[in-house]
DNA sequence: CCTTGACTTGAAGCGTGGTTCAAGTTCCAG
DNA sequence: CTGGAACTTGAACCACGCTTCAAGTCAAGG
């Protein structure tokens, strides 16, 4: 076992080009914890570089800090959770889709000489089934929870 | 002219799936305005509706509204504008990539054993190049602004 | 030993994106 | 005219993801 490859957050900060704050953040809500203490200093195995990696991933893929933590505690037993993960990747799947048009959408109407750039035809069929819905018949039985943010 | 085909904003409402609340939010900041008022109420032009699918597809691509915003009022004639929504579509090719890498890891870890599912090599191998980087090897220079929330 | 600078804590603050509330107005039916 | 539902406003509140601050501690170097 090498002597102390331990990193002491400020280096961890550096290393991920995440701030120190954000990483005790982090700590607070479960997501990582240093390898002991180096007197009151946090004393990171290396490994959490990774781990950071990843986190930022997910954070960069939309997911809630609260939901990574869940993910990160998983076990191969925990079905739930196995299941959690499957719908994510479904909605990730559906949110490339959308993120797919909207580019589309966004080089056509950088290029598009219509008045009011939205208004362009092609844009519009670009964009066409981007959003969620826009349907003029309605549907909707009534009072449901007022749909919430959407992602996490 | 067809008689009034203006929508109220209820309507607006439940044909959007958008809460009455969020529709007058739009309004404050930009994004959305009233054909005129019907007394106090909100008269909608229907074309309203598009409007919002494109708003709500934006959202859920992770831009601002502020930056919606802007890109709504868009005109041939900015430049500027053209090359953020260019910069935009550069930003959103590089989150569908990084998007499709973590639902491809996301699917392999609902179903791959390793203990801490994290650690599972295929699942790292998956994730690979996912996070905007890990460099071992320092190279920020010192303090720049600390990152900000990376998109917006 | 003493300084210095990076760390520690908890609490407060901030920006975003809304929702909720209170109090009042207005439209429409009956 | 009267009632009730749906609208109006501004202001307050919420959750999230951090950052900032004040006040204190500690490790290491000169």
């Amino acid at each position: 076992m090498p002597d102390e490859p331990l990193l002491d957050i400020g280096e961890v900060a550096r290393r991920t080009g995440l701030a120190p704050s954000a990483l005790r953040f982090y700590e607070r809500k479960g997501l990582i914890a240093p390898e002991g203490r180096n007197g009151l200093r946090r004393a990171y195995r290396p490994e959490v570089l990774e781990r950071l990696g990843l986190i930022t991933c997910a954070r960069s893929a939309g997911l809630s800090v609260a939901e990574i933590g869940r993910f990160l505690a998983a076990r191969p037993s925990d079905g739930d959770l196995r299941e959690r993960m499957t719908a994510r990747a479904e909605d990730l799947d559906e949110q490339i889709g959308r993120l797919t048009r909207l580019r589309d959408s966004l080089r056509h109407a950088a290029v598009c000489t219509h008045e009011p750039v939205v208004d362009c035809p092609d844009f519009r069929r670009a964009i066409g089934g981007v959003a969620p819905r826009t349907h003029t018949g309605g549907d909707r039985p009534d009072a449901g929870p007022r749909r919430r943010s959407a992602h996490a």
